[in-house]
RNA sequence: GGCCAGUUCGUCUAACGGUUAGGACUCAAGAUUUUCAUUCUUGCAAUAGGGGUUCGAUUCCCCUACUGGCUACCA
């Protein structure tokens, strides 16, 4: 076990609300922390000024709100960025849009120490070596072989740099990657992985057009400042792990190096890649948590407004890439805690099934008591315009919420406890009306409208004992009934919806059935 | 194209050298039922291909194929 006190982060850039890709990532790591007893902070990456959303970080604060994961660090209570150190928040600010200075300081101890340089070179330029690499079918690598044959700091007298730099802004500092040096990587769910340094690119440190510091940088300052001990990322971040393996190494920081796990993605439902933006709408399911108004006025929609709880929320994107080693697929928050653990991470990417989607929402809608099925129905049934009572509502919803799996579901499942049918189901029609059917149901009306009390127990024992005595069989006196009364062969038992409908409107839903018919 | 990672039923996954390759979702059939749904039972359905290693490979190694990610002064 660690000796030290588990510390994980959730960073994401508020470039746009956060997926359920993001949201997983989220959970993991939380999962983690409060396995180990540890701490979960959420600090937001936004140096991309250019990509920047307004609007995105509250969506990230309040989806992970609503998933109930919300971080011990780094969120004031009221759901805002903390900005000022104090005990709860020791390493503010958490935004590293304003810890652009502590960055500054870590690039130029690089540079200073020769394990970063400046350089010069403008986007246009590199657009055409790449360009020129592509036509002779090979790719264009920012290594040792090109830095070494164009002008930089580390081919120039600090005169010539300093008056470079004053000359313009157009410089950044790169990372310098060794020549040729085998990085190994440990990583938690893939094992040993390595790769051979001359591949790789002197990566940008320090951007020019904006004057803040890449990812990568503020990234890894970050993560040491901030005591971080475990990184849990999507694999994405794969590729540039040994870029960070090696800035911890050039700041000498080789004990304070997390322990990293890259998770598997998320991938679209049919088709290839991994899951985006588009293909909720292409599909039809949600792939943000929560709806989002983007800034053009386009609207994508959330788990939370398509009616599903958080709870089956979170429990179905656990078990994308992570499973128990058990049969169990239901867990509440604190059963995934106690679960959980790294080891039992898949390590191919997920496919997101929206059909499964659907079945854990129906689960956990089965778990809901009726007092809160009807809180939520109650509305739905103002909306459209009925007059009900809270029993009502009550009874109907017993009757009918084990055919949902949503309670926006409810109102199709459950109308004609509160409107007479307008029309009836013909193919129903042919099956239960009979020459004798009006009959039939003439002596039912007369045997209803006797039935004191009008519930269940009275009108089931009314209308069994008279059928017995005419020798009626139950389908053909049950299916007129529910014809007349339903007006399509759905729903529980007759006995049961005439008690909820009422005796009253039984017997005009009668009559007026049987002078249509 | 280069680099890295991955590959078990349609999908999510179990099996950490020995199982009739298990479960869940979906689908199908049957039972129950006054209809529909529920419920219960049953069924369909997989180790990418080829080489090794081994008494024995889903499992370990190699090759191929395929999939995904990365390949920005984006994260």
């Amino acid at each position: 076990m660690q000796t030290e006190k588990v510390r994980v982060r959730f960073a994401p850039s508020p470039t746009g609300p956060l997926h359920m890709g993001g949201v997983r990532t989220a959970l993991f790591n939380y999962l983690f922390a409060k396995k180990h007893n540890g701490t979960f902070v959420l600090r937001i990456e936004d140096t991309d000024m250019q990509r920047y959303v307004p609007g995105a970080e509250q969506y990230i604060t309040e989806a992970l709100n609503w998933c109930g994961i919300t971080p011990d660090e780094g969120v004031l209570p009221d759901g805002t960025i903390a900005t000022e150190p104090c005990p709860h928040h020791p390493f503010a600010p958490y935004r590293q849009s304003e810890r652009k200075d502590l960055y500054s300081q870590y690039a130029r101890q690089l540079v200073s120490q020769g394990h970063a340089y400046y350089a010069f070179d403008t986007p246009e330029e590199l657009e055409s070596y790449r360009r020129e690499a592509e036509s002779r079918g090979e790719t264009f690598i920012y290594n040792f072989a090109f830095r070494n044959r164009t002008a930089n700091s580390l081919n120039m007298t600090a005169a010539e740099v300093a008056h470079r730099r004053k000359e313009s802004n157009n410089w950044v500092i790169r990372f310098k990657i060794p020549e040729n040096q085998t990085i190994l990587m440990n990583d938690m769910i893939r094992g040993e992985v390595s790769v051979q340094s001359g591949t790789l690119d002197d990566k940008v440190l320090w951007k020019a057009h904006d004057g803040l510091p890449t990812y990568h940088l503020a990234n890894i300052v970050d993560d040491c400042l901030m005591e971080i001990t475990h990184v849990i990322r999507g694999e994405e971040w794969l590729p540039s792990l040994p870029l960070h393996y090696m800035l911890y190494d050039a700041f000498g920081w080789q004990k304070k190096r997390p322990m990293f796990a890259h998770l598997p993605l998320l991938l679209k439902p049919d088709g290839k890649g991994k899951l985006s933006k588009r293909d909720g709408d292409r599909l039809g399911f949600p792939v943000f948590p929560l709806e989002w108004t983007s800034t053009s006025g386009e609207k994508s929609r959330g788990y939370r407004e398509d009616g599903y709880y958080p709870e089956a929320f979170i429990n179905l994107i656990a078990l994308l890439g992570w499973n128990p080693g058990t049969e169990q697929e239901i867990f509440t928050l604190e059963e995934l805690i106690e679960a959980f653990s790294l080891d039992r991470v898949t390590r191919s990417g997920a496919r997101f099934n929206p059909e499964k989607a659907r079945w854990f929402n129906q689960q956990y809608l089965r778990t809901r008591s009726d007092t809160r099925l009807v809180q939520d129905f109650l509305p739905v049934l103002q909306k459209k315009g009925i007059a009900t009572t809270p029993l009502k509502a009550e009874q109907v919803v017993s009757l009918i919420k084990h055919r949902a799996s949503f309670v926006h579901e409810f109102w199709d499942l459950s109308y004609y406890f509160f409107i007479p049918p307008s029309d009836y189901d013909p193919s129903y029609y042919k099956k239960a009306w009979k020459p004798g059917t009006p009959g039939i149901l003439r002596q039912a009306r007369d045997i209803l409208a006797g039935c004191a009390p009008f519930d269940i127990p009275s009108i089931d024992k009314a209308l069994h004992q008279w059928m017995e005595k005419e020798q009626l069989k139950t389908g053909q006196v049950m299916n007129a009934l529910r014809l007349c009364i339903v007006g399509k062969p759905q729903g529980p038992g007759m006995a049961e919806i005439m008690a909820v409908v009422g005796k009253e409107d039984t017997l005009v839903r009668l009559d007026q059935a049987l002078n249509k018919l």
